[in-house]
DNA sequence: CGGTATCTTTACGACATTTTAATGCCGTGC
DNA sequence: GCACGGCATTAAAATGTCGTAAAGATACCG
């Protein structure tokens, strides 16, 4: 199985703000969570233990920064505020309270995108544990480069194993083709060289998988590309 | 909420908000660097190692996003980015260069200083800087510069070394890239200089490894870095 | 000034990684 | 059944990187 998909809990009482923001981040391959206030929030950020937390100020029963101060009692999950106010004292004010980040409306999803990486960057950083990927018995860690299993083997992959599973790992579940893996991973000039993937396939396979005659996670599609599976 | 006197480095071009920003920070308790382009800013990140670096991104040498770059090829350093410009594409890349946040001028007095104690919030939280190190028999302080063995024998390490050491310590567990080591033992010069590396390299295993033919904690990443292995 | 420790530079063999090339396999369509 | 395209597999060649030793340069200290 994989970790990368991480869930996400929005807390916006506006319906179609929600939508939008589900669409952008499903888009990402984050799982969602919604709330439409702030009570609902606290009780989805206890239950569900999300990755991170994106807050409107401007909800209906409490108060955005309430919401904060409270979920901060406990937890140091990243937080996001998103408001449409643009005075200084609410942004303090929720900064203080114990936010990552203050977002104002309007907003495009590229900036908030950068801003969600950058939180769960310090995020992770903390806790050590990088972007990590579950193969088969191999825990392995992309950012420290390192792979290792749980009764402590160690597994050496090089430049371009790495360079090649990373890709493939940012598109997890899904095909990405011959051409971006070459793109990618040597460069835009190699897009022709698809022998490079069956040779680095198969090293990768013979590393990663427990059979690899019969791969488990390293999949083809024929005709089309590779992809990393998504699984239990 | 004072913090034991922290040094922050600013790089602005303009002496005016220089001035402010320093007013500004020293009312907080702040010790106050200032830079007037990316290329002093870069040497001033080197030599004065502050907690925290304020970049404008309209530098006259060069583009801010740069200097987020070169500084982030070997440190964590909280860096925030203070821009007149709005459009996202700046953000973004900003952002993605490695900042960790991003403030539009004009801006409020109150609002930097929330975001700062933020940036810094996490800085704290992840740091983990413990000087004591264990190599095999040797028991080594960095800061004291002194490496014994359990049975009185001492081990004597050039500054070199030492610092060499202390660089791979301070990413313990993770590869560091030869030309983070290069920049922060040798200085920014020397990034090509990749054979100091396997000379010192060898020094080191020389000294530390009980077989330096196969080393235990000195660990090679071919085409990557070193990286000082994690044990017991 | 001479001696010692440290740092820099060079060269080459050993080793790791990447690239190239050749061969076999499997399914599809003719 | 046969030819073909796409993929897997293998091994060897080519390239690149590292470890090693040793000599030259520089700084340091009495």
């Amino acid at each position: 199985m994989t970790v990368a998909s991480r869930a996400i809990l929005i807390v916006e009482d506006e319906p179609q703000l929600r939508r939008m923001l589900r669409t952008l981040l499903e888009l990402e391959n984050f799982r969602v969570v919604e709330a439409e206030n702030a009570e609902r929030g606290l009780a989805a950020a206890r239950s569900h233990k999300p990755d991170l937390l994106i807050v409107d100020l401007g909800l209906p029963d409490r108060d955005g920064t309430e919401l904060i101060q409270e979920v901060r009692a406990w937890s140091r999950v990243p937080i996001i505020v998103l408001s449409a106010r643009t005075d200084e004292a609410n942004k303090v004010g929720a900064l203080e309270a114990g936010a990552d980040d203050y977002i104002t409306k309007p907003f495009g999803a590229r900036e908030l995108r950068a801003r969600l990486q950058v939180a769960l960057r310090h995020a992770t950083s903390s806790a050590a544990a990088g972007s990590a990927l579950r193969i088969g018995d191999w825990h392995i860690d992309l950012k420290a480069r390192s792979a290792r299993a749980g009764d402590g083997r160690e597994l050496h992959l090089t430049p371009t194993e790495y360079r090649l599973l990373e890709v493939l790992a940012q598109h997890i579940g899904l095909v990405v083709t011959h051409r971006a893996l070459l793109t990618q991973v040597w460069g835009p000039g190699s897009a022709q060289q698809t022998q490079y993937l069956r040779v680095y396939m198969k090293q990768l396979r013979g590393k990663l998988e427990p059979d690899p005659a019969r791969p488990r996670w390293l999949l083809t599609d024929t005709g089309v590309g590779y992809r990393l599976a998504l699984r239990d």
